[in-house]
RNA sequence: GCGGGCGUCGCCAAGUGGUUAAGGCAGUGGCUUGUGGCGCCACCAUUCGGGGGUUCAAGUCCCCUCGCUCGCCCCA
């Protein structure tokens, strides 16, 4: 290509997009809102050491996907590949954690160096929630509350939302331990993939997609057997906490998560009208991660949703994108002093609360009519040579051949922000 | 990082080795020195993502490369 393009994996939205992400963002921050929700901002870039500690060196964000450069002053700095690391660490930089529980939440783009696919963008955008400080089991099912009916609102259909606990780190360990070992019995009738897996990360085995695979599994020790009394009786408590929501759910036993901060609940809402990538929104208890962070020991719980796909989805709903909304005038001039006038009553407009859209072109009247129309703006208004030269402006409904055309006097539309009144 | 599919005008899209690369939409100018929606006329790719090669001849065949796309991995 001889011509600038954008970065593979970045995406421009352009103006005919761009309704669609709004629309889906102020329904979100209705829904924050009236959860008691705030809103947090973090840089896009932090020390890669946050990630590094945060997510864990082990996983696959953190070792190959990362955006990472030393800067002019030598410090490693990484593009944010998610938001909960940066939420964590400003809650602890700034105290916010000795105020009680923080309920927060987080939008806007991060950064991860895959390979581009239906539903995932090397620069991607995440809205989540980050609920720290609470410990109880309600607490997962309020999380999971606030995120599935704000997809409900939104209109996304297919959605199921799928549940499974991970225990606490030591069921985790313990279970880590008997998995290998089965895996390892088995290891000549596992995949390819999943063979690796066994050293890399065991537990991702349990997803493997391999029919083959999943067929085996099913005689391979389950996370669930391996929990304790505790961490059983707290799944158990955020189940009745989603029945009495009324809020379906699956059981996945082999739902588990990339990144390594999760424990307890972990849970998954897809879609079945998305392709590979099913995944909308994930999330979990990250109970160790603030004091892993070198903040307080504090418990919490979060999510996160992917907009790619959830416009993805709702563009689907949706059918085709809305068309640019129609300006209530369009003016049309010709001649310097006529410019002018017209300039000022473009203005006058706005001010009063219209949208008025203005043609610069100077060219033949005939012209800048085709384009009015097709604007779909109800209104023209006119500002000729003749106008200009008697001082008036010419109304003329572009929907309604039945109306007569209006003269009326520019100054008093000017001094007196009469125009809206006019346009009835 | 690995595999499959694809790359002709801003968008859609003919073209299956042979003179000047269809057409539609959009755009621009005109018919109509100042009044639209319809219609008509004209203009709008010396070039087929880029670079090599085969051939008398390549958008059409081969190789490389870049990009897009779908999937694997991973994840939202």
């Amino acid at each position: 290509m001889a011509s600038l393009q954008s970065l593979r994996g970045m995406v421009d939205l352009l103006p005919e997009h761009t309704p669609l992400w709004q629309q889906l963002e102020s329904t979100a921050r209705e829904h924050f809102r009236r959860a008691a929700i705030r809103e947090i901002r973090t840089p896009l870039l932090e020390a890669t050491e946050l990630f590094a500690r945060g997510i864990g060196e082990a996983t696959d964000v953190v070792g190959k996907e990362m955006y990472t450069f030393i800067d002019r002053g030598d410090r490693s700095c990484t593009l944010r590949p998610e938001g909960t690391a940066s939420v964590v660490r400003a809650a602890i930089q700034h105290g916010l954690l000795a105020q009680g529980p923080q309920r927060l939440w987080y939008g806007g783009p991060m950064f991860r160096y895959e390979r581009p696919q239906a539903g995932r963008q090397r620069q991607f955008h995440q809205i989540g929630v980050e609920l720290l400080g609470v410990a109880d089991a309600t607490s997962d099912a309020e999380a999971i509350a606030v995120a599935w009916d704000l997809l409900a609102d939104l209109g996304v259909g297919g959605l199921q939302l799928e549940i499974n606990s991970l225990g606490t780190p030591e069921d985790r360990l313990r279970y880590r331990a008997e998995l290998v070992a089965w895996l390892e019995a088995h290891h000549d009738q596992l995949d390819a993939d999943s063979q690796q897996r066994i050293s890399t990360n065991p537990l991702r085995v349990l997803d493997s997609k391999n029919p083959d695979t999943q067929a085996l599994l099913a005689g391979a020790p389950t996370l669930a057997a391996a929990l304790c009394g505790d961490s059983h009786e707290r799944f158990s408590q955020v189940r009745q906490a989603l029945e009495a929501l009324q809020i379906p759910f699956v059981l996945n036993p082999r739902l588990v998560r990339g990144l390594d901060y999760y424990g307890h609940t972990a849970f998954e809402i897809t879609s079945s009208q998305l392709g590979a990538q099913a995944t909308v929104c994930g999330g979990g208890r990250y109970d160790g991660l603030v004091e892993q962070l070198g903040g307080p020991a504090t418990a919490a719980v979060g999510w996160a949703i992917g907009l790619e796909r959830l416009v993805l989805l709702l563009s689907q709903a949706q059918g085709a994108i809305a068309a640019a909304p129609a300006p209530d005038l369009y003016v049309i001039s010709r001649g310097a002093a006529a410019e002018r006038l017209a300039l000022a009553l473009c203005r006058q407009g706005r001010q009063a609360g219209l949208v008025v859209e203005r043609d610069a072109s100077g060219a033949a009247f005939g012209k800048q009519f085709k384009r009015a129309d097709k604007s779909g703006a109800p209104w023209a208004a006119v500002v000729g040579e003749q106008e200009a030269a008697e001082g008036v402006v010419v109304l003329k409904h572009l929907r309604d051949s039945e109306r007569q055309d209006r003269r009326l006097p520019i100054g008093d539309l000017l001094a007196q922000s009469s125009l809206a009144a006019a346009l009835q």
